[in-house]
DNA sequence: TCCTGAGGTC
């Protein structure tokens, strides 16, 4: 069974012949480049009074009274002189650091003739000028100046050394001022790109949208496929894929055809979601655009995110049989793409086959695939395996870099050989470690005899792969520290340690340092240091993600602090910081440490919370939650009534449980007197607990002497009336029916009624994932005859519960 | 393209 079946020869056509250009983000080194070494600082006493290049040499008048700025006003521009004039004017200007008097009286006269002044101003001066204002911080004005400028026909923009400028903008985070100086350049299109993908790198998309909608404005050709790609590329980096896709459908409706490029681009960005990134390969197969290598590559990447080794398993069968027939070859991405995908299922033994299969093509490892391969030795536990591997790889002439190295440590951390770890670190950082680190270390005293704390003292060296990698340099990077963090296993004062050390060799800890801290709190049971932790990143800085604040929360559900765990839920809810599937989980799972009935309440509110942001249900929690709370109707104990304050009407003030609110709200109707309960696309769990809460209400109402007057009647689902009811409304009814009548002694009784089209309650969504139990308005309460869109009479489903059985129930002691 | 952090029931 293949469900992946867009490799089909059919759509599969050679790779293409030509090479890639280069993409937006590499782009630097076509970046214009200030190419004028003989400009000398500017001073104003060796200044000419007149531009030395000018053709004219009958300006001596002009010598002894250079033209005012205000004289802009009035000058009429009808010869060369007076163009020369004008030059000279804005030489004056310029030199008395009066620019913004310079350009507003150009943007005057501007217009009266198509002046040029390209012939009367030296432009490496005037560019010398412009570097001064661009020094003391006046890039706005440079830049309106060169603008200006060039309406006179006058080019300075190369000549302002173009990468400080674009740095500079970048630093103030100033976009557009530096696209609008990127447009001004004649190779507009890089520099923009290099602007765009600058910020994207700082992860700040604001401003490269910002830039790339001004490139729009003031290039000259505005659709160019690396500004698209660079944009897109920009979103991925700043993790917004949306954009991306905003963008995307932006072009299509301007009828622009993006190229390959942009497609590959775009299909990386939306890696993370196959069915999109297939569909993106089926649009631009559409357009008639041949998928390259490339597309293919981020596609099996796209398995490998989604963690589908099925399918990359059949699309690496595909593209394997694919050049066999000559029609494409198969890259050193695509082999350490699938040895990934083996080495994250750890099914090492499949990684090293690919190896095999990669020398039988010819194709070499590199770093990044060797990497991969001892890192599926590493996730499998095998450490003598994966530093075997590494030997080999060094035997092969394949230098290690740091991500190599610290696949090694990684290596020892999953095989719990934490002292190799260490051995292997000191080892590379005896080596290595620059001569600073060792005087920072010395004068730093207060780090006390914890100043080394990554050395193991005792023990030799755990391997003689030490002897290969002295030769290699080895900088240590936060994911380094990290990778030690994790081997000091609960050992929390050596963890602290290390952070330290990591802050003396000039590098920071980042949410994964923070959060392996949390954790190793989380060993010794201490809720108040994983709590300081979250505070101490806060304080420097750190916003705690989604991970530290579930890691956090699980070191208090696992310490039994529930009450902490909810406060840490609300706190990240006001920060911004959406709880996601492991968050409610790790929530959830804190109900069988627990008993209270506030607190099983407490849970289904989060429950419900999981299913308003769109989490599957959890049947498994739910069933928990209802056995400590709605079951209590069954046991009938009679101790509930003190859970809830009933003023003295009860069906107009509901219950204070959020949960019996909603259910009441929502779910709750008379139709034609008849009370009604609709559990119309529930799950079996949750429509045990909505029936089960609403038979709650009725009891506790009748104790404040309200009585039931009439039949229930429970809508089910709803079958076209010529089919059989689905499978799940038959599991739902069958669980239903057992409850009302095995466990409650209820009489349920199938009361199946056909309806014309038009009255037809409203087919729910069966899409499970839409569904909310959120109150609604009363009017929208009630089923709604819109929404069928069959003109077949329906069947509901539906079951009555008898008035009589329910009397009998309600009168019943426990 | 490769390394590091949370959840995973039955």
């Amino acid at each position: 069974m293949r469900d992946f079946v867009i490799l089909g020869s059919s759509i599969i056509t050679p790779p293409p012949n030509s090479h890639p250009p280069p993409s937006s983000s590499s782009s630097s080194s076509s970046t214009p480049q200030y190419r004028h070494p003989i400009i000398k600082p500017y001073k104003p006493s060796s200044l000419p009074k007149l531009n030395p290049l000018s053709p004219l040499n009958n300006s001596s008048t002009l010598l002894q009274t250079p033209l005012k700025l205000k004289e802009f006003d009035t000058l009429e521009i009808d010869s060369e002189v007076n163009a020369e004039k004008l030059a000279n004017a804005v030489l004056v200007g310029i030199k008395d650091k009066n620019v913004r008097r310079v350009i507003e009286s150009l943007n005057k006269v501007e217009g009266l003739g198509g002046v040029s002044l390209s012939a009367h101003l030296d432009a490496f001066v005037v560019a010398n000028e412009c570097r001064q204002l661009v020094t003391s911080g006046h890039i706005e004005e440079a830049v309106e100046l060169m603008e200006v400028l060039s309406r006179f026909r006058l080019s300075i923009a190369e000549l302002v050394q173009p990468n400080d400028i674009i740095k500079r903008c970048v630093l103030s985070h100033k976009p557009t001022l530096a696209a609008r100086y990127a447009s001004l350049l004649p190779q507009a299109h890089t520099s923009i790109c290099r602007i765009i993908s600058e910020f994207g790198k700082k992860r700040d998309l604001v401003s490269a949208l910002k830039a790339y909608d001004a490139s729009k404005k003031n290039l000259k050709s505005p659709n160019n496929m690396y500004v698209y790609r660079a944009i897109v590329d920009a979103c991925g980096l700043c993790g917004d894929f949306m954009k991306s896709r905003y963008i995307y459908e932006d072009l299509l409706n301007q009828k622009i055809t993006p190229n390959i490029y942009v497609f590959n681009s775009l299909m990386n960005v939306n890696a993370h979601d196959f069915s999109y990134s297939i569909n993106l390969l089926q649009k631009m197969q559409k357009l008639g655009l041949k998928p390259d290598m490339t597309s293919y590559n981020i596609l099996l990447k796209a398995c490998c995110v989604a963690g589908r080794v099925d399918l990359a398993q059949d699309m690496y069968k595909e593209l394997k049989h694919l050049e066999s027939v000559g029609q494409l070859k198969l890259d050193v991405f695509t082999y350490s793409t699938i040895i990934k995908v083996f080495a994250d299922a750890k099914l090492w033994q499949m990684a090293l086959k690919i190896k095999r299969d990669m020398l039988s093509a010819g194709v070499s490892l590199n770093t990044v695939a060797w990497s991969s391969l001892i890192n599926a030795c590493a996730h499998a536990g095998l450490v003598d395996q994966a530093i075997q591997l590494f030997e080999e790889m060094l035997l092969a002439g394949c230098e290690p870099n740091t991500q190599c190295f610290n696949t090694i440590l990684n290596a020892c951390v999953e095989g719990y050989q934490y002292d190799r770890a260490f051995r292997f670190f000191h080892s590379w950082k005896g080596n290595k470690m620059s001569a600073s680190f060792d005087e920072s270390n010395n004068n730093n005293s207060e780090q006390g005899d914890m100043h080394n704390v990554t050395t193991v003292p005792t023990g030799t060296t755990s391997s003689h792969i030490l002897s290969f990698t002295e030769r290699f340099p080895f900088a240590p990077t936060t994911s380094t520290y990290n990778i030690l963090l994790k081997a000091c296993g609960t050992n929390y004062y050596h963890a602290k340690a290390v952070i330290n050390e990591m802050r003396t060799v000039g590098l920071s800890p980042n949410q994964i340092s923070w959060t392996i801290l949390v954790d190793i709190c989380g060993r010794s049971e201490n809720v108040d240091g994983a709590v300081e932790i979250l505070r101490t990143m806060i304080d420097a800085g750190i916003k705690p993600d989604v991970v530290a604040y579930t890691s956090a929360i699980k070191v208090c559900v696992e310490s039994k602090n529930f009450p902490q765990a909810l406060t840490l839920y609300e706190e990240m809810k006001s920060y911004g910081t959406l709880p996601n599937l492991a968050t409610y989980n790790t929530l959830l799972r804190a109900r069988s440490n627990y008993g209270s009935l506030h607190e099983v309440q407490q849970c289904l509110a989060i429950y419900q919370d999981m299913r308003k942001a769109g989490y599957k249900p959890n049947d498994y929690y739910l069933e928990e939650l209802i056995e400590e709370w709605c079951e209590g109707v069954i046991q009938d104990s009679g101790e509930y009534e003190c859970e809830f304050s009933y003023s003295n009407k009860p069906e107009i003030e509901r219950p204070k449980s959020l949960l019996l609110e909603t259910i009441a709200a929502h779910l709750l109707k008379r139709v034609a007197g008849i009370l009604a309960i609709d559990i119309q696309g529930l799950t079996k769990v949750e429509a045990r607990l909505v029936i089960l809460g609403v038979l709650r209400m009725i009891k506790e109402n009748y104790a404040f002497g309200y009585s039931v007057n009439d039949d229930i009647l429970i809508i089910i689902g709803a079958t076209k009336a010529d089919e059989s009811p689905s499978e799940d409304i038959l599991e739902v009814q069958e669980a239903i029916i057992k409850l009302l009548w095995n466990e409650l002694g209820l009489e349920a009784l199938p009361a199946k009624t056909r309806f014309a089209p038009n009255d037809t309650p409203k087919l729910q969504n069966p899409k499970r994932s839409n569904l909310t139990l959120k109150a609604l308005p009363a009017d929208n309460a009630l089923p709604t005859t819109t929404g069928f869109h069959t003109r077949r009479p329906a069947v509901l489903q539906r079951l009555k519960v008898t008035k009589n059985s329910l009397h009998r129930w309600l009168q019943r002691k426990a």
